[in-house]
DNA sequence: ACCTGAACACCGTTCAAGT
DNA sequence: ACCTGAACACCGTTCAAGT
């Protein structure tokens, strides 16, 4: 991946521009990615770009997609269909941690093909779990909506903080500004902070998987709600 | 609300610019907040909204906030717990549904008070369903994080369509796309694609909440999952 | 204290001109 | 077919100058 701009003698090709925009992506965060930084990195003009690129939409969905797709390869053989969702879900989820733009773009490209990657794949696990056809669809897309949700925030954290920031020291600064919430406007809020300066994001994210899972199989014998 | 822009004669202020913002991400979409659109409509130049507002993020933070705390107004004072949290998601979900933008701001606006006011208002209710002290932020936190999942995806999805286009029309459009995919790739994705066509936003969206409600409340009397 | 609007430093995108 | 890079039509933001 770090050596998409020093291939200066290779033609422009739309992997290698995907490539350099991800490689970008990664090192500057999504204000970053430019035609013009782009172009500066491949050597050539930023008119070249869109000669294999249609849109900025069009080549952060390429770029988003191929760090999605990475992550979808192994079909998680042999374990349990629920320990398979959690697999697939942790995928996104550790991408978007390992490349937060990932979580932005993914929250505003409905149904286009990186979201549709996780739906197929939270899908057919959520068929091996026994879920009637009926309920296959809400199944999927609650999973779904989930994670596009945490990873929005998560992308939105990483956005708004500088690098050198550890989490512990995040989480403390965002717990001590709740502290001075309205105690009576925030009652909920300020019960919690204590849970908010002490929880594992990555645990706390597979703990809501799990709701949601417990939700889903709490109703496998039910035929229907009221 | 229409006629913010009109009231020439008043001072400006962080209210009216606010106003004036709220109108023009409604009239023209998220590309269309401009500090030169809003000094128009202000009837003022772009420099004078600077004295009001730090920057454009607070000035949209400001709108979305404006937007969210009159639809968390009522506290749904009566009716059960379960029918409370569904009401708090269900106002977000209109809110969304109204303003396309607040959905895409709220998905990138992570811990700040328009967030914040939804989380709050959903714990207060997740408490009172008898959770658990120790289960309450994964609950809450699990409700809104769907809750934002959903409303990125529908301000994408409003986003990239033309204003005139009705949700049959798009439906159809989305599905017959999933027609074309892959069988072997997109096979679940696939069957489901009659599902999606028939569907209705709304109710999909409250099945996802009763999910995620079955979940919480299945292990009500669990102590602990394995 | 508050407003004005020109000016700065950028963008994405296009397109005539080149090879 | 593919690349170049100047040019167009915008942005957010700043700031000297005004009231």
């Amino acid at each position: 991946m770090v050596a998409a701009g020093k291939r200066r003698g290779e033609p422009l090709s739309r992997d290698r521009i995907v490539e350099a925009a991800i490689d970008l992506l990664d090192a500057e965060g999504e204000g970053g990615l430019t035609f013009r930084a782009l172009a500066r990195r491949l050597a050539t003009g930023p008119g070249a770009i869109y000669w294999h690129v249609t849109d900025k939409d069009e080549l952060l969905s390429a770029a988003t997609d191929a760090v999605v797709a990475t992550t979808m390869t192994a079909d998680a053989g042999g374990t349990t269909p629920r320990e398979a969702v959690r697999a697939v879900a942790l995928g996104v989820f550790d991408a978007i941690d390992a490349h937060p733009w990932v979580g932005s773009h993914l929250a505003r490209d409905p149904w286009r093909s990186p979201v549709l990657r996780v739906f197929e794949h939270l899908g057919r696990q959520v068929q091996a779990l026994g879920v009637p056809d009926a309920a296959l669809f809400t199944a999927a897309s609650s999973l779904l909506n989930y994670i596009l949700g945490v990873g929005g925030q998560n992308a939105a954290n990483s956005r708004g903080i500088r690098p050198d920031t550890n989490r512990v020291e995040f989480l403390t600064t965002v717990a001590t500004a709740w502290d001075t919430l309205d105690p009576e406007e925030y009652a909920f809020t300020r019960t919690v902070a204590g849970r908010l300066r002490e929880h594992d994001d990555r645990e706390e994210f597979l703990a809501g998987i799990d709701l949601i899972l417990a939700g889903i199989t709490a109703r496998l014998g039910t035929p229907r709600l009221p």
